[in-house]
DNA sequence: GTCTATATGACGATAGAC
DNA sequence: GTCTATCGTCATATAGAC
């Protein structure tokens, strides 16, 4: 599909790896912006060169095609979490690097939550989640340090309401008007009583 | 926040309530299968037409515009809640009518899974849920029962996580291969112990 | 890095025959 | 109710000058 220099080894895929141009990081938060109002469907490559103010051949230049701008867009997001994640792999203590890394994927979710709604539901980049290895890859490690029990029924719904609150929750009209600080602090709240049933 | 028992001169605009042919339905049908995988913006009304195995002409000929199919197909899926909503609201105790409702949603919700997350998430449908009188008055009166303190943060916080978990975790992946009923007594017991707080 | 201009095709939607 | 044929518009993407 694309470069991936790595092959069945693949010591290191690291998210948010490539080196991107000033130029470049203008068209990502344009996309970023438009994708999270319109989806990656709604959104055209005119849209986005006149949300920046250049020709559609400019940000040709940039990215050959439109799905390298929605993956260079969510490579570039999902890589906040990248330390994070390999530091709660790290963590001698697997509870308390769960408990941590689960709070850092809410603070993130929270100060994103314009844009969370597309990355979890967009039918073009849930395929692309399954479909791009790297995503893929990245992931499946992040649950597996969410979870323990993969093979649990009561854990695996416990793990999808989880992540379908605190997903879909930050995106919800109701919470519009409340602030970053309290809202990440109340789903912190709810979403340890749903976990320490289970510790 | 609602209120409006009753709207000024609207005396009936139930949801459903127009009858709709079988060729009406054949198109509803095989438009909700693709936008639920495809999303609104990903299905074309050439899609629509192969899927039946008409022409576009003939899909034009059922509804006018795309967006009338859409809407109708909304009206569709909602209406099935038009009567347990109906009687929610005419219940004596407002807990129990609550309580009802809720379970009643999360059964549409887990039958119909493929197709929930384009109803919250998808921007066309989201859109529409606001922008069209009888959807908006429909999700008001829902959201009414559903709540009771509009104006509480927490509440707020809790109904949103609540519809978030309804409506997303049942789109997870991780829950894919759990059937219907299994899902539908585990989701109602969590949320019955986030609700449970309240009451 | 940005532009104008253009190729090629798919889109929503319509006209009119059967 | 379905068809073929077509309209005008906009999509992704490219060529080549500056």
């Amino acid at each position: 599909m694309n470069a991936v220099p790595e092959a069945p080894t693949t010591p290191e895929h690291r998210l948010g790896s490539i080196a991107r141009t000033a130029a470049q990081h203008r068209v990502l938060d344009a996309a970023m912006d438009l994708i999270g109002d319109h989806g990656v469907g709604g959104t055209s490559l005119q849209m986005i060169a006149d949300a920046i103010g250049v020709s559609k051949a400019a940000v040709y230049h940039q990215f050959n095609t439109k799905n390298e701008i929605v993956i260079a867009m969510t490579d570039r997001e999902l890589a906040t979490l990248e330390e994070p994640l390999a530091a709660a792999e790290a963590d001698p203590d697997p509870l308390n690097g769960r408990k941590v890394l689960l709070n850092k994927v809410i603070a993130v979710a929270v100060t994103r939550r314009k844009w969370i709604g597309t990355l979890v539901n967009d039918p073009v980049i849930v395929r692309l989640l399954g479909a791009h290895e790297p995503f893929a890859h990245f992931l499946s490690r992040l649950y597996g340090v969410l979870l323990d029990e993969h093979d649990d029924i009561e854990a695996r719904v416990t793990a999808a309401v989880m992540s379908a609150a605190i997903a879909g929750s930050v995106i919800n009209p109701l919470v519009n008007d409340i602030d970053d600080e309290t809202l990440r602090v109340t789903l912190s709240h709810i979403t340890e009583r749903v976990l320490e049933r289970r510790d």
